[in-house]
This record gives structure tokens, C-alpha cells and sequence, in this order.
RNA sequence: GCGGAUGUGGCGGAACUGGCAGACGCGCUAGACUUAGGAUCUAGUGGAUAACAUCCUUGAGGGUUCGAGUCCCUCCGUCCGCACCA
């Protein structure tokens, strides 16, 4: 390859890396004459190199943070490590290495790819959250959720991930598999703490209405996963027994309709309720089977519904009437209250289930103009309708009755209206050494004791064995776990379950408005200078867990009066994958490109501008060599035009000459291209079509200094254009810019440059194309003046040569005209 | 099953509130410059056709409209999320 006319990229970027970074071109201060604008990423796990995505995601912010920098605003654009996790403890198992320190060696190694992107991140506000100085403030935030009656201990059947050893919160398990391994997770019986997420379940509901800057996927998701239902709750009697059974429905309109009642196999009342009866070890053999299957057949909608009656009844408050209780499959004990009643004609699994095992079917709702007959019935009848079979409440329409059942069970005492979340409570132990310990002392004497704000951090010792197991690795380490008890002096023992990573993400935003403080987490003046997040950019497999996780601890905070912020991130962008070859890159499928060929091969510009000129941030990006060589191609050809007319930045331009037309069409486009670049980034972050209108500035540029004779060339126009052109690009192309930008005699960095602006005057058209159509189909295209009339324009239109012969034998019946734009003949068949 | 997204040339993708479909880039074809070209430049490039005329073309089929990629209805495909939630 024949390197003369191409620019050298390597020296470039080096030396535009050094000098940004020796002049702290990217620190900003908390306050300034400024307004504040908060650009994120997502901060990464160090998992040892950076891949495409990460490229993406930096890129994506990057031309954010910058463009918002050239308009004025004063930009937090910062970066960090999200440092805590299993693979560096993996790698401690396998390699033998310390966590501490093959995380510490990912990072450098990262941040050093990051530098070399070309990112405008505020490195002095870096955070890393393995630090002491910052997983402190982490247990510090433990120690407010406990305070505040938000952090507390239960034992639960847990979802345990035998692969990673450990346990997981519910939202890191999906379709019965674990978030980080893929593998199977089975349930377990463990004490663990927890944070008490469902006290903000509404308003974790509420609030997602605050967030239109979000994808309405997003938000979906998110309401999906909180699930609210309201309905009530009914007490069933249970002769002989003080407690009766309560379940949960929504429907206590159909309350008439029970004919059985079910329970899950790990209700506690089973195993009670069938003592001593003939059918004992019967059940329990069916109860041991449905806990031994896995949790995707378990909640799979298509496993066969199984159950077995225990031979005992429970009584209806509403009516009297004895109901068998049956044990099957498909009730769930962490719903509700893993008890439900059963109504066939109006629940579709109650139906099937009734149908298996011949139980009663009675209509109770009634559907406009027919009659229900249980015999004929298919499937369950879940529409409105009015009530019959149902006593004193027949004929009235079913959600009138629904708050008159409910309240009518209230004034008697055997149920109320409840509401019920499919959150759970956010489990946040881990049986892991490689995570911020959880600061909690357990006293003999005292009890559960959190450890004194003053002791804090509770520090990770360093000469561990990684040995998994139930047990964190924390337990076999003496020194550690033995310590006295904050109240009482005396021997004592700590908490040796290490916290949920996600905890260490779901304040970290915060922590970068006020990083170097070791006072508190961060002071409520930084936060309140910069929260919440104006733009937050990631990928869309955080939409549950760290986005909800993050607006929790953002809620409580709020709550605790640490911040005004009440979520954290205004707007959020959820980019697409880099996928090759139509799936996404991943080392099995041997699809990756590894983004330091790139960098070798083309330099970082090259890499941000395909990547970014490729697909529209949300969507997927199609990974292609020939593109990125187009945008090596690109960028040459921009160095050659700037290289190749050094001479006209000594010109100073002529305003008493009236400008020639190819000057005034070269102006226009200039000016036309600043709007639409403008427009694209700022809206929708379309900055495929700006780097395309750029592109087509590149071209018009080249097309007037090729087609007007040298002498003729107005020096001052282009070199308008091109300062221009350079401006416009800097953003997406930082080195490059900054280094034409200097061989061109402008004195200090293109980003600290303020965006161009239009000329509007530049921008009127002196000519329009006016497309003629005769009955919706194009037939002529005319040029006309500006300044053309209507009637001019229709006049030249109805006699173009070649829309007469459309015309011919026809009448026009009308025409309509879309000023500078468009004329639309409309013909009838001469009578 | 429910919810969401999406479907446009050989490819990635444009087309704001209905108004020239295919911007920009890739690829391809021809030419120029060259010892050479996988550099660079110029021209062309949705399909049919001898045609600069004509017709067809935005997943399929209907509809509204002077005019539909865009609005409405009915389907189909692909991707993603949730999935016995009582």
C-alpha cells in the first residue's frame, strides 16, 4: 500500500492523546458560568480488553459529550471500573492470581484502550469500586438501608447458582438460568440479607410516567417486572383449624364459582392439613417431586398441570359451601399467597385443571345475550359479564361486583382489597470473596449489630484460599471474621457474606460529582450540581436490573435527604449490538473483531466514524471491513482537501464583490449542512445522517475547487467551508480535526471550539425543482425562480411538452399545487 | 400465549408533519492517470425493455386520498422481552 497521500494516523492520535491530556482539555468543575450537562456510559466490568460494544457505547457518549461541550455547556463526562465480580475470582481460582491484582491489570489495560478511542472522559474523577475509598461508601449505603428498616436478614428459598456458587436475586435469574452463566439455578433454603425493594414497588411504578426520555420498551419492561395487581384478599375456614387458608385474587367476582381450592406443594398448611392421613406419603412424594424439578420446567406454560386432593375441606365465607383442597404444580409459593382458589368457568388454568381431574364447573359471569352452559364450554370465559349463581350479588354487571364483593368481604371480616407485586425483594448476599463486605456484626450478647459509620471501611483481607462453597471464603479467614462487638467489647463475629456487585452500581453516578470525598459518599451540593444523569447510554440487558436497582438507591437517598434527584437518569439510550455476519460477535461463534486491529489498521477516528456512520445508535450494527474501510477512505479524502488548500487560511474575505453563483451554491450547501448536522445530533442522535451530510459536503467542496478554474476560486469560501467542515467533524473524528485544525494556523484545540451557527440568509433558494405530476404519477421536473408565482409556475406546468400528451383527450379536473414543491394535475376522461 | 420492535436495491442504511422512493457509504461496471494499482479521480449503477419514451417496485392482500414506504384493516416473516402471576 502506497503510503505518501495517506495521513498518518498513528503519530497523530498519539500526539493529540498527549496533549489533551497534559492540558486537561476534559476537566471540568462542579460549577462554572456554564450550565451543567451529565453525559454517562455504562462503567464497565474489567473483564481484560475492551470488545465492539464497549467501542460503541464510548463513541456513542463521546460525540455527545462533545457536541454539548461546543454548544456551551459545561460537560461531566466521566469514567470508571465496576470492579467487583466473579471472573476475577475465577481467574484467582484457575490462574492464581489475587483478584486485586488481575483486576487492577484489566483496568490499566482498558483505560489505556479507552485513551486510545480518543474519549473526552474527566480522568481525574475516575472511580473504581474494589477500592477501599469507594466500596466504604458502598457499606456505608448497606448501613443507611439498614437504619432506615430497608436492609434485613430472612431465611428463604433462594435461587442458588450451583455453577458460580452463589446465590442470586430474582431479577439475575431469567427463564431458570443465571444471568452470568447461562446454567441452571435451583432453589435453596439460606439465610441471606435483602433490601426491601417492594416498599418502592408503587413508586417504582409511578415514577416510570416521569420517564418519557426512556425507550418505551424500557419502561415496559420494567412495569411488567413489577407486576402490580390489585385485587383481594379472601379467607377460606378451615373446620378445626384457628388459621383458615387465604388466597389472592382478582377476580373476587367469581368468588361464587370456586369449586376447589389449591395449594403450592411448598405451602406449609400441606404437610399439616394431610398428617396422619392414609394419603400421606402419597402427597408428600408428589410435593418432593414438583420441588425437584427445575424452575424452567417448574414455570413453563405448557408443563402438564398435575395435582392431588388431600381429603380435606376448607369452607367459602360467601356462601358456605364445602371445597376440596387440592396440592398441584402450578401454583406458585412466592406469589401471592402460594394458595389459589380455583374457579374453571372463568380462569383458564383452573379450567384445565378442573377438566383433568372432573371437578365441578360453574358459570357465574354471564356474557351479553347468551347463555353460558359449563358442559359446552372449550375454554375458560375470562370477558365481562354479568353475575348469576352468585346469591344476592346476581345480575350485577362483574366489575360493579367486584367492589361490592370486596367491600362486603371487608365488613364481615373474611378478606380485604390487596395489592400484590411480582417484585421481590432484592437479594443481596453473596457467598463470594471478591465483593464489598456486608458490615454487620453478630454478637452473642447484642445480636445483629451494624458496624459503626467511624469503622467503616470494613476492609477485604488480602490472604484468602478460594475455596467455594455455601460458605464465603471470607469465613475461613480468621482474622476477619473474628473481631468484638461495637456495643459490648466482646468477642463477636462479622457478617461474612460479601454484597450483590449491582449495589456497587446503583450509586456510582453520584459518587463522580464528588469523587475525592472521604467525609461522606459525596456531597449533596456535587449532586445537586450535576444529577440527575442528562443522558445515560448502555446496553438495553440492563433494563431491569441495574436501571431498577439504581432507581431504588436514587428513591431511598432522596428519601434520606442526601438528594434532590428522584431517578437518576432524564434520558436514556439504549444502544443496538454489534453483530457480524448476522449474529452477535462472540468468541464460540468466531465472529469477533478485536478493536485493536482496528486501531492498528486504520486509527481510532476511522473506528468511531464507521461505527457511528454504520446504524442509528439504537439499532444493531452490522459489523462490515469495506465499511470501515470507506471511512478510512473518508477521512483521507477530507486530509487531502484541507492539505491541498493550506493557501486560502491566509485569505480575508471580500464582502464588497457580490459572490458568483458557485460560490453562492457552495455557501448554501455549508450552510445547509451546519443545520442538518445540527438538527441530526441534537434530536435524535442521528448521527449516521450528519456524518452522511458531512460527506456530501466533502464531495460539493471538492466538486467547486475541481470545476472552477484556480484563479477564479473564491479563497474566503472555502476556507469558510472547510473551518467549517472541520468543526462539524470534530466531534466524531477528534484527532484528525484537531490536527488539520492547527496546520491550518488556529491557535488552541478545535474542542474547545463553540458550534457553528447557520446563516440563514445563506440558506434561501434561488432556484426550486418542481416536480409535475399528472394524475399522482411524476411526469416533468421544472426549474424555476424562487421568486416564482403560483400561477407562473401552473401555467409553465400545463404546458410542459411532456405533460401535454398526458393531457391529451382528457380534462383537467384540477390542480393541486404544494408551494415549492410539487404540482399535481388531476384529469377526468373528456365526456 | 401476551407485550414490544422490525420488514425498503447485491449489502449497511436514507426519506421531517402523506408530496421526486433508494440520500450517504459499501460493492459492482466502464474510463482516466499509471511500470503497476487492492491508491486516486471521472461517469454509471432498483427491476423489465432496443429505448433519454413506457411499465413495475418499500414482506403479502385490501382500503382511505389528487397523491401512501408513511394513515386504516386483514394476514405473513424475523428479532427481543415476559411467560401457569391466581
Amino acid at each position: 500500500m502506497a503510503h505518501e497521500d495517506q495521513y498518518d494516523f498513528k503519530t497523530i492520535e498519539r500526539k493529540w492523546q498527549e496533549i489533551w491530556e497534559r492540558e486537561n482539555v476534559y476537566s471540568v468543575p462542579n460549577r462554572c458560568d456554564k450550565p451543567n450537562y451529565y453525559v454517562l456510559e455504562m462503567f464497565p466490568y474489567p473483564s481484560g480488553a475492551l470488545h465492539m460494544g464497549h467501542i460503541r457505547n464510548y463513541a456513542i457518549g463521546d460525540v455527545v459529550a462533545r457536541i454539548k461541550t461546543m454548544k456551551g455547556f459545561n460537560v461531566l463526562h466521566p469514567m470508571g471500573w465496576d470492579a467487583f465480580g466473579l471472573p476475577a475470582e475465577n481467574a484467582a481460582i484457575q490462574r492464581g492470581i489475587h483478584p486485586a491484582v488481575w483486576t487492577k491489570n484489566n483496568i490499566a489495560k482498558m483505560r489505556d484502550q479507552q485513551k486510545r478511542l480518543g474519549t473526552s472522559y474527566d480522568w481525574e474523577r475516575e472511580v473504581t469500586t474494589c477500592n477501599p475509598d469507594y466500596y466504604k461508601w458502598t457499606e456505608w449505603m448497606f448501613l443507611l438501608m439498614y437504619k432506615r428498616g430497608l436492609a434485613y436478614k430472612k431465611t428463604a428459598p433462594v435461587n442458588w447458582c450451583p455453577t458460580c456458587q452463589t446465590v442470586l436475586a430474582n431479577e439475575q435469574v431469567s427463564e431458570g438460568v443465571c444471568w452470568r452463566c447461562g446454567k441452571d439455578v435451583i432453589k435453596k433454603d439460606l439465610e441471606q440479607w435483602f433490601f426491601r425493594t417492594t416498599a418502592y414497588a408503587d413508586r417504582l411504578l409511578d415514577d416510570l410516567k416521569l420517564l418519557q426520555g426512556w425507550p418505551e420498551r424500557v419502561r415496559i419492561m420494567q412495569e411488567h417486572w413489577i407486576g402490580k395487581s390489585v385485587g383481594a384478599d379472601v379467607t377460606f375456614t378451615l373446620p378445626g383449624h384457628k388459621e383458615g387458608i387465604t388466597v389472592f385474587t382478582t377476580r373476587p367476582d367469581t368468588l361464587y364459582g370456586v369449586s376447589f381450592m389449591v395449594l403450592a406443594p411448598e405451602h406449609p398448611l400441606v404437610a399439616e392439613l394431610i398428617k396422619g392421613s392414609e394419603r400421606e406419603q402419597e402427597v408428600l412424594d408428589f410435593v418432593e417431586k414438583c420441588r425437584r424439578e427445575s424452575a424452567i420446567v417448574r414455570t413453563a406454560a405448557d408443563t402438564e398441570k398435575e395435582g392431588l386432593p388431600l381429603g380435606v375441606y376448607c369452607i367459602n365465607p360467601l356462601n358456605g359451601e364445602q371445597v376440596p383442597i387440592w396440592v398441584a404444580n402450578y401454583v406458585l409459593m412466592d406469589y401471592g399467597t402460594g394458595a389459589v382458589m380455583g374457579v374453571p368457568a372463568h380462569d383458564q388454568r383452573d379450567f384445565e385443571f378442573a377438566r383433568k381431574y372432573n371437578l365441578p364447573i360453574r358459570v357465574v359471569i354471564s356474557p351479553p345475550e347468551m347463555e353460558l352452559r359449563s358442559e359446552d364450554m372449550t375454554e375458560a370465559y375470562a370477558e365481562p359479564g354479568v353475575l348469576v349463581n352468585s346469591g344476592p350479588f346476581n345480575g350485577l354487571a362483574n366489575e360493579e361486583a367486584q367492589a361490592k364483593i370486596s367491600a362486603y368481604l371487608q365488613e364481615k371480616g373474611w378478606g380485604q382489597p390487596t395489592v400484590t407485586y411480582r417484585l421481590r425483594d432484592w437479594l443481596v448476599s453473596r457467598q463470594r470473596y471478591w465483593g464489598a463486605p456486608i458490615p454487620i456484626i453478630y454478637c452473642p450478647e447484642c445480636g445483629t449489630v451494624p458496624v459503626p459509620e467511624e469503622d467503616l471501611p470494613v476492609l477485604l483481607p488480602e490472604n484468602v484460599t478460594f475455596d467455594p462453597g455455601v460458605i464465603s471464603p471470607l469465613a475461613h479467614v480468621p482474622e476477619f471474621v473474628n473481631t468484638t462487638c461495637p456495643k459490648c467489647g466482646r468477642p463477636a463475629r462479622r457478617e461474612t457474606d460479601t454484597m450483590d456487585t449491582f449495589i456497587c452500581s446503583s450509586w456510582y453516578f453520584f459518587r463522580y460529582t464528588d469523587p475525592r470525598n472521604d467525609q461522606e459518599p459525596f456531597s449533596k451540593d456535587a449532586a445537586s450540581a450535576w444529577m440527575p444523569v442528562d443522558q445515560y447510554i448502555g446496553g438495553v440487558e440492563h433494563a431491569v436490573m441495574h436501571l431498577l436497582y439504581s432507581r431504588f438507591f436514587t428513591k431511598v437517598l432522596h428519601d434520606a435527604g442526601l438528594v434532590e434527584a428522584v431517578e437518576p437518569f432524564t434520558n436514556l439510550l439504549t444502544q443496538g449490538m454489534v453483530i457480524k455476519d448476522g449474529t452477535k460477535m462472540s468468541k464460540s461463534k468466531g465472529n469477533v473483531v478485536d478493536p485493536e486491529e482496528i486501531f492498528a489498521k486504520y486509527g481510532a477516528d476511522t473506528a468511531r466514524l464507521f461505527i457511528l456512520f454504520a446504524a442509528p445508535p439504537d439499532k444493531d450494527l452490522e459489523w462490515s471491513d469495506r465499511g470501515v474501510e470507506g471511512s478510512w477512505r473518508f477521512l483521507n479524502r477530507v486530509w487531502r482537501l484541507v492539505r491541498g488548500h493550506m493557501d486560502v487560511f491566509a485569505a480575508v474575505a471580500d464582502t464588497k464583490t457580490p459572490l458568483a453563483r458557485a460560490e453562492r451554491d457552495l455557501r448554501r450547501k455549508v450552510h445547509s449542512t451546519i443545520l442538518k448536522v445540527s438538527e441530526d445530533v441534537e434530536e435524535r442522535f442521528n448521527f449516521n445522517t450528519a456524518i452522511a451530510a458531512i460527506m456530501e459536503l466533502v464531495n460539493e467542496i471538492y466538486h467547486y475547487v475541481d470545476n472552477v478554474a484556480p484563479k477564479k476560486q473564491n479563497q474566503a469560501i472555502i476556507k469558510e467551508a472547510i473551518e467549517n467542515l472541520l468543526l462539524l467533524l470534530s466531534p466524531f473524528a477528534p484527532h484528525i480535526t484537531d490536527e488539520l485544525w492547527q496546520q491550518t494556523g488556529h491557535q488552541g484545540s478545535i474542542h474547545l471550539e463553540n458550534w457553528p451557527k447557520w446563516d440563514e440568509a445563506a440558506l434561501v433558494a434561488e432556484e426550486l425543482t418542481i416536480v409535475v405530476q399528472v394524475d399522482g404519477r411524476v411526469r416533468d421536473r421544472l426549474v424555476v425562480p424562487a421568486d416564482s408565482s403560483k400561477e407562473q409556475v401552473e401555467e409553465l406546468a400545463l404546458t410542459s411538452p411532456r405533460v401535454q400528451p398526458q393531457l391529451d383527450g382528457k380534462q383537467v379536473a384540477k390542480v393541486i399545487t404544494v408551494p415549492g414543491k410539487l404540482i399535481n394535475i388531476v384529469t377526468r376522461e373528456q365526456v
